[in-house]
RNA sequence: CGCGGGGUAGAGCAGUUUGGUAGCUCGUCGGGCUCAUAACCCGGAGGUCGUGGGUUCAAGUCCCACCCCCGCAACCA
């Protein structure tokens, strides 16, 4: 058997994983099942990626080991792609010891070989933050954590020769135009990294600790992409001493590595360069998907999920909601190809409703039911077909064809349209042949026994083919023709169904949903949910003086405008009693209009260090409140004057 | 001139590579049917294909300019 060897990036364990990521996983089930149906050997790799300095902090945050946080975070994320019936054959973790051996082995054979080299990560340092800043990150030359100065510093790191490979790469990404996918993506990689040089990439890190250890120089972790980019490998069976296994000699290298549009650049340049300088051959293709946007109201673009904006929305309560099957239908159908797709409980509902619950289900349920009424549940011989026949029976058997054509290009969601199309066709054909109607005449009985016959097949057609994106309802559907799933081979000739045979019993695969009923449900229970928790924190005690070196001044709004090319900021300019005038800029353009606040009184900051935002100095820091999107400036009457204190 | 994506029927999209009658799903209106989950089938209405120019016998598609929207980056003291 040949084989096939798919991954999907590993998940980031630092929160649970939104019904964006969840998406991925069931792509690459439904490329994987539709490869081991087309008889391919398939490995199907998943997990999740465990080190870095923001598990750390996280864990540190929630008062437990970053072990412990990580454990906690990959089940709950196994669980998810086992709720999702994802059929992956290894789940792997990248604190797994096996794993953390080999990356040693590699950086040190990198090392040894003069790919990677001890150097100095020159940068300027802040003391009191403890933290490196490149050039580019510092903000008016400052910190841009604390704002205050910073002192030109170096720090011993080890650095990868990009630069080294660079000419190899682009060389391979022009000879393979199917390496990079979606095809745009290429250019974006040669034009914008690979053509202005690489640079040599810093692949140690002693900013942090949870990582894999240097383990020839302590106090350096291994880079996590180094650490992450090579699960691919490690996992398979690779041996960095050169005694890999059967299994690895077999997969590698990768027919796919599926993973998100946003990590293309850490697949295609930086991953190939690795395997480059260990002299194993690269992954035959990277497709970068696209993501699946929520959109929060009927109108409303896709925006991303974010916890700040309360959209976030999670596959297990979907999945409760509407079932394992609806969920994987909408995430693989509305995915288009190359553009992100966007998600909402209506339109949710709307495909559950029009595709899953009208013309797959339904078809499914008067077709038995016709059967079972007519010929009490007996398949019956298709002896007297007729001209009309021809063209459905075409139909079914052109459909696996061009199915697998869709899924060779990835095109997943056309893939499933393929099928559809079938199904709608087979809905058609019950009204060109009226069942009904050849009822009511006996002599017509073997008419009808064969519109029925063609009907259970093309059913069995849409059933097997069905099987790599909605696994449960393809076996629902074959119990209730009472058939075993025969494969693809089965849909090489339309006389699958055996004659004679008994239908099943008819069950509703999908139930039909009232909109407005199943919306105004989602509202309770989200409302019920949210009750219980506050998100309100408090910081830490401070002392009196502390507090009481905060300067805070009543000021006049003098003048206020826009900041040009700035979608947050305002710009004030402000009376505050001292004579001079005193310019604060602000992020709240997004509340309000600039002209409404000339002549306002409101609060401010007066002794905070000045700091440039947008080529403007802001001297201080105009109060306002803020909670879950909602933002109000604290605005006082105008009898008091300027200059008067907050006390 | 920061990088990228996009503007096609009320909504969501395909079509643009290789110019040649503008298409799909949903919604809407009308009709048909009654086997079925008020489901299914047929038909109609509805489009300056962002704007302006150009090339061409012919432009949604190619060329030029411009406008608008959405991400990212920079801003949130």
């Amino acid at each position: 058997m040949k084989p096939y060897y798919i991954s999907t990036a590993i998940a980031y364990t630092s929160a649970k994983p939104h019904i964006g990521n969840t998406y991925e996983i069931v792509l690459a089930d439904a490329i994987a099942r539709w490869k081991r149906m087309e008889g391919y050997d398939v490995y199907f790799q998943t997990g999740t990626d465990e080190h870095g300095q923001k598990i750390q902090a996280k864990a540190e945050a929630a008062g437990i080991s970053p072990q412990q946080y990580v454990d906690q975070v990959s089940g709950e994320i196994k669980r998810i792609w086992d709720l999702m019936n994802t059929s992956y054959d290894r789940f792997v973790r990248t604190t797994d010891p096996e794993h953390m051996v080999k990356v040693q082995k590699i950086f040190k054979r990198l090392y040894n070989q003069g790919d990677i080299y001890k150097g100095k990560y020159v940068g300027k340092y802040c003391t009191p933050c403890e933290s490196f800043w490149t050039p580019s990150q510092l903000v008016n030359g400052r910190c841009p954590d604390c704002g205050r100065e910073v002192q030109d510093a170096e720090e011993e790191a080890y650095f990868f020769k990009m630069s080294k490979y660079a000419d190899r790469l682009i060389e391979h990404i022009e000879s393979h135009p199917e390496f990079i996918q979606p095809e745009s993506r290429k250019n974006e990689m040669i034009n914008n990294f690979l053509k202005p040089g690489l640079q040599d990439l810093c692949v140690s890190r002693t900013s942090f600790t949870w990582g894999i250890p240097v383990d020839f120089d302590p106090g350096h972790v291994v880079y996590v992409w180094l650490d992450a980019l090579t699960n691919y490998i490690t996992f398979c069976g690779y041996d960095p001493d050169g005694a890999s296994d059967e299994h690895y000699r077999k997969f590698w290298p990768a027919d796919l590595h599926l993973i998100g549009k946003d990590i293309i650049r850490f697949h295609t340049i930086y991953w190939p360069i690795f395997l480059m300088a260990l002299g194993e051959p690269l992954p035959k293709q990277v497709f970068g998907h696209p993501w699946l946007l929520v959109s929060s109201n009927e109108s409303g673009a896709g925006e991303k999920m974010s916890k700040s904006l309360g959209n976030v929305i999670y596959a297990d309560d979907l999945v409760d909601l509407f079932g394992v099957d609806a969920v994987r239908y909408f995430v693989l159908h509305e995915m288009p190809f190359a553009n992100d797709g966007a998600l909402s409980y209506s339109l949710l509902i709307e495909r559950i409703n029009a595709d899953l619950a009208n013309i797959l289900g339904n078809l499914v349920n008067r077709t038995i039911a016709m059967d079972h009424k007519y010929f009490e549940g007996k398949i019956m011989a298709p002896t007297a077909c007729e001209e009309i026949d021809d063209d459905l029976r075409a139909v079914a058997l052109a459909m696996p064809g061009k199915v697998a054509k869709q899924m060779e290009g990835l095109h997943v969601a056309d893939a499933i349209d393929e099928i559809f199309v079938l199904l709608r066709r087979a809905n058609k054909y019950i009204d060109e042949t009226t069942p009904w109607v050849l009822a009511r005449d006996p002599e017509k009985a073997p008419r009808l026994g064969t519109v029925l016959y063609n009907l259970l097949e093309s059913i069995r057609f849409a059933a097997v083919a069905l099987e790599a994106y909605l696994p449960e309802t393809s076996a629902k559907i074959l119990r209730q023709l009472n058939v075993p799933n025969g494969g693809l081979a089965s849909l090489a000739s339309f006389d699958g169904m055996p004659v004679g045979g008994q239908v099943g019993t008819a069950e509703i695969l999908f139930e039909r949903m009232d909109p407005v009923k199943k919306l105004q449900e989602i509202a309770d229970a989200k409302a019920a949910k949210e009750e219980p928790q506050s998100t309100v924190t408090f910081k830490p005690e401070i002392a009196f003086d502390t507090f009481e070196q905060v300067d805070m001044t009543v000021v006049k709004v003098v003048a206020c405008e826009n900041v040009p090319k700035s979608k947050k900021l305002l710009k004030f300019q402000l009376d505050d009693g001292s004579g001079k005038p005193r310019q604060i800029l602000s992020g709240i353009a997004a509340y309000y209009q600039a002209a409404d606040l000339v002549g306002k009184t409101l609060v401010a900051c007066t002794n905070l260090a000045p700091r440039k935002m947008m080529g403007f100095e802001s001297c201080g820091m105009l109060l306002s409140a803020e909670k879950d999107g909602k933002l109000e400036l604290l605005m006082l009457s105008d009898t008091i004057p300027a200059g008067a204190k907050l006390c």
